[in-house]
RNA sequence: CGGGGAGUGGCGUAGCUGGCUAACGCACGUGCUUUGGGAGCACGAGAUCGCGGGUUCGAAUCCCGCCUCCCCGACCA
């Protein structure tokens, strides 16, 4: 490609709303341009990553069998109605009528349709195991994108879905998923750290994040260094040690006037956090008030919350909604309250003579045991793991980290196969649930991860899996001699003629321009062509990654560019 | 949705306490010079100052409403 003629351009100057490394590059380097919030259009610079990076993960999955398809964009609401989800996703889901009236969706996700379709094609379990994928356009109307290409509104995602006759079939599915996508985010260049995760809106029985490090990454992981557990923060648990046994004492009240925080409160009494009671107020999708008491050094994990109440989702409560069930808060503790369900972190169920709030301005009790003082209508662990509590293999301390999820597996079972009937006939002569699992990996925000772990202070440095083109030939000195031109044409249509065509900057700009582009590009290979590069016997070929340098013979260059 | 910030040629910005023809750097076009690290000179094109309304003799500038984008939070397979 001449970079004359090539439909780009670059940037002197940062722009101003890109503040990851990763987004401010691609916008330089003219990859991408942005059309509105969490939606870019892909450059053809940028596209050619992307294709790149797709044809990485179409490889793996073709070698664990998966078969390529696509599936549509647009899905008729009734589909979504089918599995529940029409009614239980919210607003991310992109909802609008068609000129006859009808319901869509545009699909975040294609359980539902692939569901439909093993329903209508698979008869037999001797047309199982198997696996079908595509690469299509997600659009997640989230309610805040960022970060560039990291948190996007629209975006291409493999997604494959493995279907088995039974749960020991889907574990054999999973685990060559879990492999490959080892083997996708390794030649990515991306090092990445498997996770165990909250099943979410998609259900299931398991499933495991892919996770970049990076510190604008959107989730907390759970790392423990010595054994090499690894958790989402959402699911992670931490053995909670015992405190000391305590006879219970006589709950009293007392006076904490502007005590509204746990730290002010803890101060007010002399006393630690650990020995105060955190009460945290949130309503159910279904409407319910939840009360839940963690203690005050904790704090409440919602997602452990949703499923230990097993509902859809939670929101924060309103002050007269915590009001109306005799609670106030700042001051807020279950005792005396009703009409909300109680959730007791267990640690606390296990904690003697707590601080908790008296339900009245101003006024706490001393001394509040559970089951004494209130009674819990559950008892789970609903607190967030923090740094350097004890790992739950090894017991030595956990670390924290932000992670990027770069891809994803998960453990469906037979949600969606039971709400579409899809049933396959057994060796036994009976029907039977197919057992599903879904795969996907995001590969715009696999590109500007690598970005990120591939990048230094003048440019990008693609690794050579995904450059958009292998090499960066720069001509200069063309006006000087002939033979400058001459050679850097007849390079760039050798690649040409060998189908891995280069990028070919012919434009007449100066050197620093030229040297100072290919390096913002960050092919992995820059060949320079110019009067001195000739009178020094050939072609100059620079490493973008490490800056080494040497000066090739023409023949040499001409078999590299063929890609010998 | 809550809090904060910002919309001025393609990019980055100045102007904003009401007053000349909306300024500067980069990028862009033409010509000449230049050609191994973001060249020089000259000429030139390009902006309904986010949109709508209002105040005023006069609005990029003041007032009201709206839209959009960015950041933090909420949210998030």
């Amino acid at each position: 490609m001449r970079l004359s003629q090539l439909f780009f351009t670059t940037l002197r100057d940062d722009p101003s709303d890109a503040e990851m490394p990763s987004h401010r590059l691609l916008l330089r380097a003219g990859y991408v341009r942005q059309l509105g919030a969490g939606i870019y259009s892909l450059l053809p610079l940028g596209y050619r990553v992307n294709k790149r990076v797709e044809q990485v993960i179409r490889e793996e999955i073709d070698r664990i069998g998966g078969q390529e398809m696509e599936m549509p964009v647009v899905h008729p609401a009734d589909v979504w109605r089918r599995s529940g989800r029409y009614e239980s996703v919210g607003p991310e889901l992109a909802r609008f009528t068609d000129r006859a009236d009808r319901d869509m969706v545009l699909a975040m996700t294609h359980e539902e349709v692939v569901a439909g379709l093993l329903a209508d094609i698979v008869r037999s379990y001797r047309q199982l195991p198997m696996i079908v994928y595509h690469f299509q356009t997600k659009f997640r109307d989230e309610p805040r994108s960022r970060g560039g290409l990291i948190r996007v509104r629209e975006f291409v995602m493999k997604d494959s879905y493995s279907c088995d006759r039974d749960a020991a079939g889907l574990d054999r599915s999973y685990q060559l998923h879990y492999e490959a996508y080892e083997r996708i985010f390794k030649r990515l260049g991306l090092t990445t750290i498997a996770v165990s995760s909250d099943v979410g809106m998609m259900g299931g029985t398991g499933a495991h994040e892919f996770m970049v490090l990076n510190p604008a990454g959107e989730d907390v992981l759970v790392l423990c260094e010595a054994c090499g557990y690894a958790a989402n923060r959402q699911v992670a648990k931490a053995p909670k040690k015992d405190p000391p046994a305590e006879d219970p004492l006589p709950r009293e009240e007392v006076a904490t006037p502007g005590t509204t925080t746990i730290a002010t409160l803890a101060r007010h009494l002399g006393i630690g956090e650990d020995r105060t009671a955190k009460a945290a107020f949130f309503v159910t999708a279904d409407g319910r008030l939840v009360t839940a008491i963690v203690r005050g050094d904790h704090e409440v994990n919602e997602t452990k919350l949703v499923n230990a109440l097993r509902a859809t989702g939670i929101r924060p409560a309103q002050v007269e909604e915590i009001k109306a069930a005799g609670m106030e808060p700042g001051y807020g503790s279950p005792i005396g309250a009703h009409d909300t369900t109680v959730v007791v972190d267990d640690l606390v169920a296990r904690s003697p003579n707590l601080v908790a709030g008296a339900n009245k301005e101003g006024f706490h009790f001393r001394n509040v045991n559970v089951g004494r003082d209130f009674t819990p209508d559950l008892i789970a662990d609903i607190t967030n793991v923090q740094e350097g509590d004890p790992c739950p293999q090894c017991g030595g301390p956990v670390i924290l980290r932000n992670g990027i999820e770069v891809g994803n597996i998960f453990k469906l079972g037979t949600k969606y196969t039971d709400a579409f009937g899809a049933t396959y006939l057994g060796e036994d002569g009976e029907a039977h649930p197919i057992v599903m699992g879904s795969y996907g990996i995001g590969v715009g925000r696999n590109v500007a991860c690598i970005v990120e772990a591939h990048h230094d202070e003048k440019g990008i440095v693609w690794p050579a899996e995904v450059a958009p083109y292998a090499a960066h030939l720069v001509a200069i000195g063309a006006a000087k001699d002939p033979r400058v031109t001459e050679t850097a044409d007849r390079l760039h249509q050798l690649s040409i003629d060998a189908g891995r065509e280069i990028l070919y900057d012919d434009r007449d700009e100066s050197p620093g321009v030229k040297f100072t582009d290919a390096e913002l590009l960050g092919m992995p290979t820059i060949l320079t062509v110019s009067p001195r590069s000739l009178a020094a016997g050939g072609v100059e070929v620079t490493d973008r990654a490490t800056g080494a340098r040497e000066t090739r013979p023409i023949e040499d260059v001409e078999a590299l560019v063929r890609g010998a």
